[in-house]
DNA sequence: ATGAAAGCGCTAACAG
DNA sequence: CTGTTAGCGCTTTCAT
């Protein structure tokens, strides 16, 4: 492995007898160029090992073809889904996506933002419409397309891809009443950390006082993300606290399904004794035994489409809305 | 949103009435300067709305703090740990991971590191330890640290931080044998796709022709990563063809989960009529009833133990050295 | 502790 | 289709 510095295009210009912009044209597809000089100077770039350096083009074009995305966490199917559509949709046009993990913490994304933004991306995506006030004013003096996701947020700082998470989540209680439930709990985690989980307490809450129903069977799962061990642990103490309860719903197919577990380990006929629901409509759901019902809220769909979004935006189209996505309700085994 | 051109350092040595140089040092930790001088800097900054620009930091400094890594998935919790693992160790130095994903695919791998390599990134790290020959050479030339992770390779381009995949899973077949099952399976994927996945496979075979068993019994569970659906219909075809099997070891945890609901559905007894055993540990294995046999690969430590790799070796340490790591046999009740 | 000059490697803008 | 010139915003290097 030599040590020399690695070759430039000047050096390329020089061993092809070019000038150097000629070199940069050679590389950048659309531009005009003779096809045997181009041919001539990728050979020499090949010869020389050369690699293209993005640090000084992104400095002169002023473009890094960088989109920054946050996510809660990388270790959620859900949010993962989101990023492969986004990167799927972007990488095709020649877009690289930065990545950063908030931990479900808003302290956190807000140090992350400021971060990325010095990487001067050409647009940023955030999950979810609660933020710091000062990364609130990062995002807004960022003079990058911004795209809140995951939810509809209050007041979007510049456009959002998502849906209500209350809504949802009311979409799941009327279910469940309708198939004739009323002592319905809930389980999800601390309400004050994941702002979609706490939006989906608070829409459980709403839902079962608009039918009249009690609302305070609310266990708390622990610091979110909710693990299917902390499901498991919460189904335990719901059991013990309110042992009359038919029917929970969980903060995510996760939890729901650890939540599962606990049952089959006590012998608790699912959904005969107690049904159960989720959130995320995650593979496992579909595949268990009894299936869970779910909510899916088109993870991959909330990725392209902000991915689209986002390309529309650059290319300074006037047409673009902001997008609500419509969660489905799947019903399954579980909750009937 | 105004739209004035961004300010940069010189808008703040202006305000400030001190040169550019000495804004540069306030934006630098360890440098030696005034503290006043830096907080009125800072103070004049923040007022300004200013963001430093990485992108010439970059270029100038010819250094990005970049790492690149490669995974197969962003959909797979083992890759997400290693990740996780990696990020957390080297994000307090300011490092910031760029990440690609292969789809289990080495040509898409061969794409993805040209593709990194142009940001400049000051290490790379892949999955795996094998590549095309034109990956090879491009990591040969890169003039970084490359770090192959998840296998020992047979001639590692740089160093490594993995384990036998091969060796793993005879480990898991010794248990099966010495339990007493003798007609034993494997559900994997497409051998030529997932370079781990195939190691399994190809140990899982060394495995019993060293018993002196049959090796014949291998279902194929579709295009890695092979799905829990994927698992539940390999099992399927499992007890129509081979119906006297005893035992069944699963490319992952979660095809191993899926094979597991296909024997609930099915009233088959796991582990009476058919033990299963996984790999990769994932939570669902710990969790489901019955819990499932596995091996932990320790995926978050290949993360933290690559970082700390990078660290030692961006610092010039000589006494570094590659790692492998030992996985762990985890028995459950799924074989027992 | 601070400043002046130069330049990282590429490409925008303009000329031919 | 190709070349020339200048400069993106920062930091290295050398002075003071």
């Amino acid at each position: 492995m030599k040590n020399d510095k690695a070759p430039t295009m000047a050096d390329i210009a020089r061993k092809t007898g070019v000038s150097p912009m000629t070199v940069s044209r050679a590389f950048k597809s659309g531009s005009m160029i003779n096809k045997d000089t181009r041919d001539a100077i990728l050979k020499a770039a090949e010869d020389l090992g050369y690699v293209f350096d993005s640090t000084a083009s992104n400095l002169r074009s002023q473009k890094t073809d960088f989109i920054a995305v946050t996510i809660p966490s990388i270790n959620n199917a859900n949010f993962a889904d989101t990023v492969g559509g986004l990167s799927e949709t972007l990488s095709v046009h020649g877009f690289q996506i930065l990545l950063g993990y908030t931990n479900y913490d808003t302290e956190e994304e807000e140090r992350l933002i400021e971060q990325l933004l010095r990487r001067k991306p050409q647009a940023i995506v955030v999950t979810g419409g609660k933020h710091t006030p000062r990364a609130r004013k990062l995002l807004e003096n960022a003079n990058v397309p911004v795209i809140e996701t995951w939810d509809v947020p209050a007041e979007p700082i510049g456009h959002f891809v998502g849906f209500s998470n209350a809504n949802a989540v009311r979409a799941m209680v009327d279910h469940f009443v309708a198939v004739g439930y009323t002592r319905i709990a809930f389980i999800g985690g601390d309400a004050s950390r994941d702002t979609r989980g706490s939006d989906r307490r608070l829409g459980f809450i709403a839902a079962l006082r608009d039918h009249g129903l009690d609302a305070s069977r609310l266990i708390h799962g622990g610091v979110p993300p909710i693990s299917m061990r902390e499901g498991a642990n919460a189904m335990a103490r719901l059991l013990a606290e309110y042992p009359d309860t038919e029917a929970v719903i969980c903060v995510s197919d996760l939890s729901a399904f650890g939540a599962l577990t606990e049952c089959q380990r006590r012998g608790v006929a699912v959904p005969g004794r107690i049904a159960i629901g989720g959130f995320g409509d995650y593979e496992i759901g579909g595949i268990s035994v009894p299936a869970l019902t779910t909510i899916n809220a088109r993870a991959r769909q909330i990725g392209e489409r902000t991915g689209q979004l986002i390309l529309d935006l650059l290319q300074d189209r006037q047409d673009v809305s902001d997008i609500t996505i419509e969660p489905e309700l799947i019903v399954r085994e579980s909750s009937r």
